[in-house]
DNA sequence: GTGATTGCAAATCTTTTGCACTAAA
DNA sequence: TTTAGTGCAAAAGATTTGCAATCAC
């Protein structure tokens, strides 16, 4: 549990991202950005970041994982009124959402197609496309 | 402001969702569903209510809107945390959403198309799909 | 040193809840 | 009556903020 080679991955891309590299923004990031791709909370993270040894308040979590997004490391994904999920991945990509357990899930960019798209309203343009396939429990056959 | 003809069209909506027909129901049930199709926050349907001489508590609101929704007479649209909008366009159909101004717009249903659908985990179905496009004020040129 | 970052606790915001009161059937 | 619905104020979550202490440069 205690640091080796994806040290430098979370410290490039702190510095990429032009952001001062303190112990939780590393602590966090190594988190974060070690191992596969993740949907996580900030209390979730908290609780990792505890677990870990890494002495990190949570309102620090809450503005790192801001200050992450902002900065294009994360992206946020809004499926609950209340309650927010960090992603880290960051590519075009579109998300299961499992209605009973609260899980999310990625559906890779190209295994979804959005088409026949209207124009955005006069003065605005298209920041992004969210899709959300919400998912509920399977009750016996159909 | 007082009473006319869409009196009895909430009527007929509360009733066929088996909810006892109050005095604030009934009222709400005018604001939401009289004239075009819109997407409310419960704030500002208090907003509304208050300004309509119709004296009921945000509380009620709330409570209100979870009901329409659970019977089937409102869309909850979740696009920013800690929010919820309510759409009284239950029918099949996805959303613009307008991060500088935070308002929410109606894609109708055929004319947006979403292919190449992943099947659903194992033991779940597909409860819905929810697109929301998301706009940002296009400065200037391109 | 100096300014950015952090921790803590308090503040904020949205939404829900408990309970006495009121109204619909 | 009898039970469902309402209002109020308090509670509950999630997230943010103010400010003194701490850390990176």
């Amino acid at each position: 549990m205690t640091g080796n080679r994806p040290y430098k991955h979370a410290l490039d891309r702190l510095q990429g991202a032009g952001l001062r590299p303190t112990r939780q923004r590393l602590g966090l990031a190594r988190l974060l950005f070690e191992g596969c791709d993740r949907h996580i909370t900030a209390e979730q993270l908290h609780g990792e970041a505890l677990a870990a040894d890494l002495r990190v308040s949570l309102a620090t979590v809450y503005n790192t994982l801001n200050q992450f997004t902002g900065a294009g490391l994360l992206r946020e994904v809004v499926v609950e009124s209340g309650k927010s999920y960090f992603d880290t991945n960051v590519s075009d990509h579109h998300h299961f959402f499992d209605e009973s357990t609260g899980r999310l899930e990625d559906i890779p960019g190209d295994h979804l197609l959005v088409q026949k798209l209207p124009a955005p309203p006069p003065g605005t343009r298209i920041a992004r496309v969210d899709v959300i396939v919400r998912l509920i429990a399977d009750e016996a056959a159909e």
